[in-house]
DNA sequence: ATAGCCTACTAAAACGTTTTGGCAAATTGC
DNA sequence: GCAATTTGCCAAAACGTTTTAGTAGGCTAT
C-alpha cells in the first residue's frame, strides 16, 4: 500500500519549524532577494540559478510564510463570512449549498474563507474587528434586510464586500441575487391564469428581503389581475426549518376555498407534503402547488408529485458568483457590479404555461429584488 | 523567462489605512514599547500613562495588526477545517450541526475557522499547504476512515489536530466521538430482547469509521444472541442524503420477514418514513424502528410516530468539544486526549427497555468506536 | 553618604517576506 | 578597443507587532 504519487512528504522535523527563505538562501549561497525574485517570476534571474532555486525549494518543501507575506503585501487572501448565532440555530441546507459554491470558487481564486459566528448583539463588532485588524480582504454578506447595517458599516469603512441578495442601495455595491420579485410574480400569475382564485403563500421571514420581495411579487400579481387582496393568505415561518412547513400547510388548507399553495422554499413544501397529499385524498381537492427550487443537493424531487410547478435557480451557482464578483473587485480592481442569476420555470403538465412568457407590466419592472 | 507578477490592488480604498501602534505612539509622545506593554497588561507602566493609552486606543479605534502579531508570535489563532469536494456534494445537516458548535466555541476561545475545500486528489496537498505556510495553529479532521492519511500526515508533520471520530490509532491523538459501537450494540440487543428475529440495518458509507463501527456493534449483538448471521441484512447509502432512505427502506421491507429496521441516521429514517407507514397500513405489519438521533435542528421529531426508539447524542455539543480539546492543547499545552460524548436512549413505549442497562460482554468492551 | 532597589519608561532586535535602487560583470555596437 | 547597454545578482528598507535588555531617576536602608 505505498504512497500515492504526489503525496506530500511530511516536514522532516516533528518539532515544527518550517523552512524559510533564509534557509534557502543559506543552502544555495544566494541572497534572499534573488530567492524571492526567482520564485516570484521576476525576469532578472538567470535561468540556471532559477532552476536551482526552484529545485531546492521543492526539495526542502519551502512555502512562503503567509503572515509575513500578508504583512508586507497588505493583502490576506482571506474572505470573511460572518454568521450570526441567531441564524446558526437553523444553519440550514440553503447555507450549506451557498457555502459549497463559495468554497469551490474560493479555492479556484486562491482565497480562504474565514468563518465566524457572533452573539446576538455583537454582529457589527465582529465586522469591525476584521476591518481594523487586517485579517481579511473582503466580506460576504448573506440574507440582507432592508437598510442592512452590515452594508452601511462596510460602506462607511470602505471595505470590499459582496451581498448575496439586495436591498435599496443595491446599485452601490456588488451583489448576487435571483429575481425574487419577478419569479414570484410570474408564478402567481401562472396560477391565476389557470383559474385559481384563492391562494396560500407559505413564505419565509419577511424581515429578510428575499422573502419580502417574493411577497411583493405575489401581491402585485394579484392586484394586476384585478383580484381582491383577500384572495391571498400569507403564512410566514420565522425559521426556515422545523415543522413550519407542516403546521403552516395545515393552517393554510383549513380554508377549504384554497386551491393553490405557493411555497417560498422546497423544504417547506416537503414538510407539508403529507398534508397536501391527504387533502387530495380526503377532500377530493386537488391542490396546485408551486415553489422555489434552490437545487438543494439532498432534496430529491423525484418523490414529489409531478403536479408541482417550480422555478429553479442554483444556490450553489450563486456561491460561485459571489466569489467571482469579489475576486473581480479585489484582484482585477474592477468596480462593483450586480449579478442576476438566471431562473428557469418548470410547469406541472396539467397547467397552461403560456402566461410565463408574457413580460411583466412596465410599472412592475423596476422594482429590485 | 518568467513574468513580473501582476500587482494586486490594495484592498482598502475609501477610508484608507488602519491606525497602527506607531500612530498611537506619535499621538501620545510615548515609545512603541510602552504602548504595546500597556495594552498587553504588563505591570511596568504607570497608572496614568496606561489610562491615557487605553483612552487613545479606544478613541482612535486601534486594533493590533493581526498579521504582524501572527508573524512575531508564531501563532495565528486560526483553525483549519478542510472539506473535500466529494463531501461537498452532500454537505449535509450533520456538517452544519457540527460546524455550528465549532463556531460558537471557537468564538469563545478566540479562534477563527478557516474553511476550505479541495479537489478529489488534492486532499493532502491542502493540509500540506497549511502546515508549511503557517496559516493555522491546528486542524479539525471530520469523518475519519481506517488508517486515515490525513491523520498520518499531520502526525508526521507534528501539528496539532483533533479528530471528530476515531480510527485504530485513537490513543495517539485528540478526538471527540460518541460510542458508535456500544450504542448500536445496545440498540440491536434491545430489538432482539423484544423478540425480533429478522432485521434490516440501513447504514451510511462504511468506508467511514462511524458507519463501520456501528455495523460491528450490530453484528456482534446478533452473534452474541446466538442468532444466525443472515438474520441481518445491511443496506448502505453511499450518500447520507438523496432518496437513499426511501429506496433502501423499500428494498429492506421487500423481505416480508423483516420486523425491525435500524437506521444509522434520522435523515434516512425520515426519508423512509412514508414506506414504513405504508407497510404498517398495507401489510398490517408493525415495524419496530430504531435510529441514531443527532439532534439536527431542522428535523422535527414530533412528527415521527411514538414507536421510534432512538439513541441521542448532540453533534453540536461534539462541535463544542472539538474546539475545547484543541484549545486545551494549543492554549494550555495539555497532552491530547479523547472525549467520549454521552448518549441517551429513548425507548418506544411498546418495547421492553431493560436490556439496555446490561453491561456489554467483557470481550466486547475494548473495541474502539 | 552611598549602595542597592524600585518605578517607569525606551532603543533595538526579531519575526519572514517583498521591493527599491544599485552595482559589478558580461555583452554589444561602432 | 572603448563606450553603452544588458544581465544577474544583492544590501537595505519596509510591513507592524512583541520582547529583550536595558537606563535614568527617585527612594530606601544603613
Amino acid at each position: 500500500m505505498g504512497r500515492k504519487p504526489g503525496r506530500p512528504v511530511a516536514p522532516q522535523s516533528a518539532s515544527g519549524r518550517n523552512i524559510t527563505i533564509k534557509d534557502l538562501a543559506a543552502e544555495l549561497e544566494l541572497s534572499i532577494t534573488t530567492i524571492s525574485r526567482a520564485l516570484n517570476g521576476y525576469p532578472d534571474v538567470g535561468d540556471k540559478t532559477r532552476a536551482k532555486i526552484e529545485e531546492a525549494a521543492r526539495r526542502l518543501g519551502y512555502r512562503p510564510n503567509r503572515n509575513a507575506q500578508r504583512l508586507v503585501l497588505q493583502r490576506t487572501h482571506n474572505i470573511a463570512w460572518v454568521q450570526s448565532d441567531n441564524e446558526l440555530k437553523y444553519l440550514d441546507p440553503h447555507f450549506s449549498e451557498v457555502m459549497a459554491g463559495v468554497l469551490a470558487e474560493a479555492r479556484a481564486a486562491n482565497y480562504d474563507i474565514v468563518l465566524t459566528s457572533h452573539g446576538q448583539d455583537r454582529e457589527l463588532q465582529t465586522y469591525d474587528r476584521y476591518v481594523r485588524d487586517n485579517s481579511v480582504d473582503g466580506f460576504i454578506i448573506d440574507l440582507p434586510r432592508e437598510d442592512d447595517e452590515r452594508i452601511s458599516f462596510l460602506t462607511e469603512a470602505g471595505r470590499p464586500f459582496v451581498v448575496h441578495g439586495r436591498e435599496q442601495r443595491a446599485s452601490q455595491y456588488g451583489w448576487v441575487d435571483m429575481d425574487n420579485y419577478d419569479n414570484f410574480y410570474r408564478l402567481m400569475r401562472l396560477l391565476i391564469a389557470n383559474g385559481h382564485r384563492r391562494f396560500a403563500f407559505i413564505n419565509g421571514d419577511e424581515t429578510f428581503n428575499y422573502a419580502l420581495y417574493r411577497h411583493h411579487g405575489v401581491r402585485d400579481a394579484i392586484a394586476d389581475a384585478g383580484l381582491p387582496a383577500d384572495s391571498l393568505r400569507v403564512y410566514n415561518s420565522a425559521h426556515p426549518m422545523g415543522d413550519a412547513g407542516f403546521s403552516l400547510t395545515q393552517k393554510a388548507l383549513a380554508d377549504t376555498r384554497v386551491t393553490a399553495v405557493l411555497y417560498s422554499s422546497i423544504l417547506l413544501l416537503v414538510e407539508g407534503y403529507e398534508v397536501l397529499a391527504n387533502a387530495g385524498l380526503r377532500d377530493g381537492r386537488p391542490i396546485a402547488i408551486a415553489t422555489m427550487d434552490d437545487e438543494l443537493r439532498h432534496i430529491h424531487s423525484t418523490r414529489l408529485a409531478p403536479r408541482v410547478t417550480f422555478v429553479r435557480s442554483s444556490l450553489r451557482d450563486a456561491g460561485h458568483a459571489l466569489i467571482a464578483e469579489l475576486s473581480r473587485q479585489l484582484d482585477d480592481g474592477q468596480p462593483a457590479r450586480g449579478v442576476l442569476m438566471r431562473s428557469s420555470f418548470h410547469v406541472a403538465p396539467d397547467l397552461d404555461a403560456r402566461s410565463l412568457d408574457d413580460p411583466l407590466p412596465m410599472a412592475r419592472r423596476t422594482t429590485i429584488g
